[in-house]
DNA sequence: TGAAAATATTTCAGAGTGAGAGCAAATTAG
DNA sequence: CTAATTTGCTCTCACTCTGAAATATTTTCA
């Protein structure tokens, strides 16, 4: 413990996790990145060519008088991440190398008629296919596959997947991992969501933040010093199981778009989608909504009390109906009972968070592999090529 | 930055950590608790004889065979911590030497007539008592001082205190800081207690932890990997504020004592104090434990999802009502709504708990002076002398 | 063309570590 | 009582690694 050796690892570790953020670098810059001498960056990238992990490439044009710097690059085909949202309709795949460029994204049906093996097959496949992509004869791989159910510690006990049953237990967890050899880690869809949009989207800048995912139910990722919390069983953020009035109404069931259904039909109304009972104007309609309202912004409460976040981040497809008129009255609501209120934004990735920080953590775990320091890996703030897959062509919007 | 002197640091902060927390031991004893080779050992602890710090004692008497070791007894004169417990109607003061040692407890009356500058003062005279008991030149001294209201993160803030209005703002903790040369620290009674529980009392071995304080009003402690979480203005916690049915009744209304005796005004009850409420058999007083109990069951939910803790303490003068048969009932009333429902434990360290969280708390800033790392002197278990003043003599009860 | 400036490498002294030798002090065995 | 053994501590030495400074290299500017 603490021999000299780690003085080396730790210089290895911030100079590494400087170069994997992206951007164009020459020796001086990272000289004045990382804070550390001309001497030992020259060595430690020495080290790191011999490695081949990085690679000298162009000279840097700076226009600056004086001799040019070169570009050490990162041989980011040495690392392939896959990001997964596995709903319960809709699987999205997104791959990056290892500093998150070249994305590939696709979707698919989830063949939800599967059984657990077989869907565990299917996913496998799909995945191993987008390993497959990198050429390179030392890659390392990382998965990261978001489940629409809470998700142990230990990574593989999966439950209230009630969207997607078979994938319940760790039947099926066990079997996607065996088959991909390891390289595979769960998470939930809502943490993921959260830490897609830390990382890329709305909490972008947030050090506390929250997200809903309002959709067919209703569920939380929590983020504390940047950090996404699940819980030892994954239970931390299900804000849906809080009971909001005497009855023991739950806010799942009066702001999870099933709920809001039945509701709706209980009201004696006709109508197809959540969304429409939003700008129905009928005082049936009106009342359905009122209580949603109340019901969400009880859950607001709760989470304001329980974490003081700076941001409340609302995702999920019910979200959308969420207007400017309402997230004023909520935050009025938290405000005649807190002292404090968060920032209530829309989610900035929408269908994409989830994929998003499937890849993010996939590329935490590429980085503690190729030996960077696990908290210099979680806070490289890798610019994601995210350009393309955010125009309109690119999403399903 | 990451300079070879880090090196030394670091081996000191480890070597000095594993002193602190208290026993008898050799150099040897050392370099077996760090890892650190005997040479280090002998050379770290050779520097911190220049300074000092620590000097050698005894010879350690084994029984084995072979030299005896010199025993490094830590120079606990040189520090002072003093915690103090600041509440409504009892001021608790606590002050012990560098490894928490030879304490002194004392507890007076708040003069709570006074205005907040003769209130400061008042507080900071005892605390500099306290301070002259130690004689050695070069003391540090570190003291804490829990307020009943919520601190602001800058630790100078104070809002809600209702039970002591005039320690509200920042004039009268401005005005103790300064007639203590800035060597006092403030922090809500709550998050203090928990801290006491966390270090010595019930939640020794938990991680994460809640603690709700049910006294005169409702408040919660919350430690998350085993740190107490204040939040930016000090709201984290505050469970009080939760709405638990449609009428817009708080927690705390429900819970409190104040509430309680309301209610039971309310319903024609003649009681003296909430304890009666408890063994009271009349339909009336059932009605209002029974929401009482309801109540508490919201927060215990709402805790339980927000963290997912190991453990919730439960302190503060009604405390003491709930008995095993309630925190049966409540334990079931979580798990019909949840998969996972954290142990509920009474207090151990009673009305003590504020005022040993505090120390602790001073303890940790010493070590921070005394230049150990910061994550290695907050988690150094420091062996508190308690069995003199958690004895019968030694508290009120 | 030469001076100035910026990048990169090499050299060197200094700081610090651990292994192992060596010394000191205790117990045990004959 | 003496020698062997064991344990605690210190000293020496080889090694690693760093930053400062000198040097080489390459570019722009006057």
């Amino acid at each position: 413990m603490a021999e000299t050796a780690d003085a080396r690892w730790a210089n290895r570790s911030s100079l590494l996790a400087v170069l994997l953020a992206g951007g164009q670098h020459s020796r001086a810059g990272l000289t004045q990145q990382t804070g550390l001498s001309a001497a030992t960056v020259s060595r430690v990238v020495e080290g790191l060519l011999d490695e081949g992990l990085v690679r000298e490439g162009a000279v840097l044009q700076t226009g600056r008088r004086g001799r040019q710097g070169v570009v050490i690059e990162v041989a980011a085909e040495r690392g392939v991440a896959v990001g997964v949202d596995l709903g319960g309709t809709t699987c999205r795949f997104l791959a990056t190398d290892l500093l998150g460029h070249s994305p590939r994204y696709r979707e698919e049906p989830t063949p939800r008629h599967l059984a657990a093996d077989d869907l565990a097959d299917w996913l496998a496949e799909r995945v191993r296919a987008l390993y497959a992509d990198s050429a390179a004869p030392d890659v390392l791989r990382a998965g990261v596959i978001g489940l629409p159910g809470a998700v142990a510690a230990d990574g593989l006990g999966v439950r209230g997947a009630t969207n997607l049953p078979q994938i319940e237990g760790e039947l099926f967890t066990r079997r996607v991992r065996r088959a991909l050899d390891g390289t595979v880690a769960f998470g939930n869809d809502a943490d993921l969501a959260l830490e897609g949009e830390l990382r890329h989207g709305a909490a972008r800048t947030a050090d506390t933040a929250v997200m809903f995912t309002v959709g067919a139910g209703f569920g939380a990722g929590v983020a504390v010093d940047r950090h996404v919390r699940g819980g030892p069983t994954g239970l931390v953020g299900e804000f849906g199981f809080l009971p909001v009035d005497s009855e023991d109404h739950t806010v799942e069931e009066l702001v999870g778009a099933e709920g809001l259904m039945r509701a709706a039909r209980d009201a004696g109304l006709d109508v197809d989608t959540a969304a429409d009972l939003f700008v129905d104007s009928s005082p049936a309609a009106r009342a359905v909504i009122d209580r949603f309202e109340r019901a969400l912004g009880v859950a607001l409460i709760a989470v304001t009390i329980a974490y003081e976040p700076e941001l409340v981040v609302l995702g999920g497809r019910v979200s959308a109906s969420i207007d400017a008129a309402m997230t004023t009255r909520l935050r009025e609501r938290v405000r005649r009972r807190l002292p404090a209120c968060p920032e209530l934004v829309h989610s900035e990735l929408a269908d994409l968070a989830g994929a998003l920080g499937a890849v993010s953590r996939g590329l935490s775990a590429l980085r503690v592999r190729f030996d960077v320091a696990p908290d210099a890996a979680a806070a490289v703030r890798a610019d994601l090529e995210l350009s393309a897959l955010l125009s309109p062509a690119g999403t399903t919007r």
